[in-house]
DNA sequence: AAGTGGTCTAGACCACTAC
DNA sequence: TAGTGGTCTAGACCACTTA
């Protein structure tokens, strides 16, 4: 039963009668996912939209502001409306969810510990539905917050969508992970999917974050998805939780 | 600098110049805060409601809209629009994020195991903006799924807002906490923040979950608040993480 | 001053539900 | 059939940014 993915385009998966807005909405997507705007960048003016796509300003508003919702868009009154960056203030804590338990917000130190190329496990596979033995770039990479060793993440990503990628390459990557997806392969993380669970520390991991062998962890397991559903990156994150905590539901008005 | 919060409404919060629908949807916030209509019932007809404030219906969808996706309102195409109600099908697993490794959600079987009034701790007074001393109840809850002994749960709420609760109130509740709370005292929670660490099982914990002392469980502490950010519940729940797992940020389209 | 997104209107028509 | 929310239009005017 494992078939093989698609991530076919837009109208294929478009109900027959589906509203205008969704149709215009999944238009601007392929748009993005075929890499017609780079991150950073502006689209056109709204009313050069509408007319693109032959719909009202209202109808044209309302895709836009549900791609701006998801926060794949992000609008400036009086200057136009941009593909979002990760890695900028608000928007870098919607996928970096670890803070001390005061509160205090700190952008992560990242430092590579390992880098190479495998074949998925069962696991891996699994997550970023590959073929059997599909080839993936597998690094670990140790996050400091406040000066303090806090969080290894463990991140496998799929050959396939990263021809060539080098140690090099990530290492001196100029900010943060998903940033440098966007910017040297086009590739957006849109949205992402995270379980949490407790795990003991195994030898490396202890010695990496400085805290006892079996020191229980908590772990976060995270799938992180582009356009159309489609797997990028599969990561558990593995954090010395004694004065860090992992940001759970926020939801309050 | 312990000022007392004063959950002032609508017109003192919103500046001068708020754009209208913000000006509808905070009315209809306090209407609803104000026990105008109860859960589960229906809101009056839009056109209604847009000739009342005297706003087109666009301007009334929008301040609705938002409402709505807040989880707030649920609208029925054809039907009507109405206050949600807690405990029902995925607007339950909002508020109830534990589920088994495998991927398989179940409804809990709770089981009350103390109940008490007591004065609130620093922590408990800090999470519940209450004064010291200030009087709450307490009450452990055991959580079963599949059967399996798999969540504690601590919870505080103030006796301002839940005067003259009783054991056997919490006990024979016919449905979720949440729901008890809308029925009981007309207090909608809306809104909660949750923060994830790893603990160490207490004595009392290792008897109620069935594992040993110092094993180490999920500790998920969460305020949930109502109307106006008013908190209302103060709880930590500690999960046995060998089979079951937290569900963190989800986002994908 | 020109161009952008943000708000607001006053309708029309459609899809769904209840009676 | 009547009433509800859902979609869509074709504008007007406002607030903000850039030059």
């Amino acid at each position: 039963m494992s078939s093989v993915p698609t991530y076919s385009s837009s109208a294929l998966l478009m109900s027959a009668n589906a509203p205008l807005y969704q149709v215009v909405k999944r238009k601007i997507l392929d748009a993005l996912a075929a890499g017609k705007w780079k991150q950073g960048e502006a689209l056109p003016s709204e009313k050069f939209l509408a007319g693109h796509f032959g719909v009202s300003i209202g109808t044209l508003r309302k895709a836009v502001d549900e791609l701006a919702a998801e926060g794949i868009l992000v609008r400036h009154q009086g200057r136009g409306t941009f593909v979002a960056i990760h890695a900028r203030d608000s928007h870098f804590f919607r996928f970096f969810r670890i803070i001390r338990q005061d509160g205090e917000r700190a952008y992560p130190e990242s430092e590579l510990m390992r880098f190479r190329r495998v074949r998925a496990t069962e696991e891996v596979r699994d997550k970023l539905s590959l073929k059997a033995g599909a080839p993936v770039f597998e690094f670990l990479n140790l996050q400091r917050l406040h000066g303090e060793r806090v969080i290894v993440d463990t991140i496998h990503v799929p050959e396939t969508l990263f021809a060539g990628l080098t140690e090099t390459q990530v290492r001196e990557r100029p900010s943060t992970v998903y940033s440098f997806y966007q910017a040297a392969y086009g590739i957006n993380v849109i949205g992402t999917m995270e379980r949490v669970r407790v795990a003991q520390a195994d030898a490396e991991h202890a010695s990496l974050l400085g805290v006892p062998p079996q020191f229980p962890l908590l772990e976060v397991r995270r799938v992180a998805y582009s356009f159309n559903r489609r797997p990028v990156e599969w990561r558990v994150s593995r954090v010395n939780a004694e004065t860090y905590e992992y940001v759970g539901h926020e939801s309050a008005l």
